[in-house]
DNA sequence: TACAAATGAATGGCGATTCAGTCACTGCCC
DNA sequence: GGGCAGTGACTGAATCGCCATTCATTTGTA
């Protein structure tokens, strides 16, 4: 019987490894000897080298979405919780910078991984966007005169790039000082006032 | 004395393969079997696979960023070039459905491409964009209190993220139809009026 | 004839995946 | 207690398919 520990200790490895040379010059040996076992043990885990990638992103994902969900579950209204979300969505890149360079750099192969496998886990997060967005328009905090989804796309694409731009500029400044200009242009929008 | 017209039947038929198979499930014979000519030939044009991708890419990267900034230099002022910013890059898009494949999906290869190659070419479409963000705050159409960096990479990730959903969703609306409410997103804020 | 361009079959390397063994335990019987 | 299977996880060297790249040869043309 795996150990169901192995399991999280070669994900983990993989991430590692990933994180440092990128996944198509990762080999799975490299893997292996990062977690400390035979390169023939991960297969006991995992039925091919994508697999990792594709189990990787969704756990990482799920739990990302899980976690971001409570936080601003305690927020009091929707305007709390938008600049929360987008607050501790730059936090956590920024705790996690492997995992960071992972996802913002790595993990956007093509066909194989943004369509099919992961589509699941990105909706998920995009539920919980639209689902704040929801909260707001109907206190009447947001206005109601746009298209719930191209808000909903617009603000995971600005958060997914300023992430990815940190990543690519070497992290080198801190990511989550940006998170209340980013929230400002979102809420107050960039024409200067009549 | 290599043809300088068959480099470019190359790059055209790279594209097209790229969009349907992917680059890593694309074989170079593949490609040469689209272009009509044998795969021996290509390596007289370019010098390994990754190489046909990055030029690819910046090729059509610099020529995008060239007829943008002269499509809006014709525009009067800062607001009017910024939405027309927006609607262009939609459209092109749309009118190059192979191109806006590769380049939304395939062309996200890690280290290989994001880093290193085909930094320049993306700075100079950052470039275009702060320069009328510039120009607006200068003229007192947009807001002096907002990072000008941040607001470039904010509005360039949010259109990047439209197309790539649209590019996901296999393209099955009009992606043009969304620029309006893209371009009031960040003009104006998602906020009601107080 | 001479030179450049194009060809495409053959090569070579790489690395994911496999699988025949090894190892570490556990329980069982004498 | 101690030999003795039985079980299943683990190992890592060997395999094997794939395909980018090469280059001896052919084709075209001046």
């Amino acid at each position: 019987m795996p150990e169901p520990d192995k399991h999280q200790q070669i994900i983990d490895a993989a991430v590692r490894v990933f994180a440092r040379n990128g996944y198509y010059n990762s080999r799975v040996s490299d893997i292996a000897k990062e977690a400390g076992i035979a390169s023939g043990t991960i297969y006991l885990y995992f039925k091919t080298k994508d697999e990792i990638l594709v189990t990787l992103f969704r756990e990482k994902m799920a739990s990302f979405v899980a976690y971001l969900g409570e936080a601003i579950a305690r927020e009091p209204d929707a305007l709390a919780k938008l600049r929360r979300l987008i607050a501790l969505h730059f936090q956590i890149l920024e705790q996690n910078p492997d995992m960071a360079e992972v996802v913002q750099v790595e993990l956007r192969q093509g066909h194989k991984f943004f369509r099919g496998a992961s589509a699941a886990e990105v909706t998920a997060y995009f539920k919980l966007i639209s689902s704040v967005l929801e909260e707001g328009v109907a206190a009447g905090l947001f206005r109601d005169d746009l298209p719930l989804k191209t808000v909903t796309k617009t603000l995971f694409g600005a958060m997914d790039q300023m992430a990815t731009s940190w990543i690519l500029g070497k992290r080198s400044y801190k990511l989550s000082e940006t998170a209340d200009a980013v929230a400002d242009i979102f809420l107050k929008g960039l024409a200067a006032k009549p």
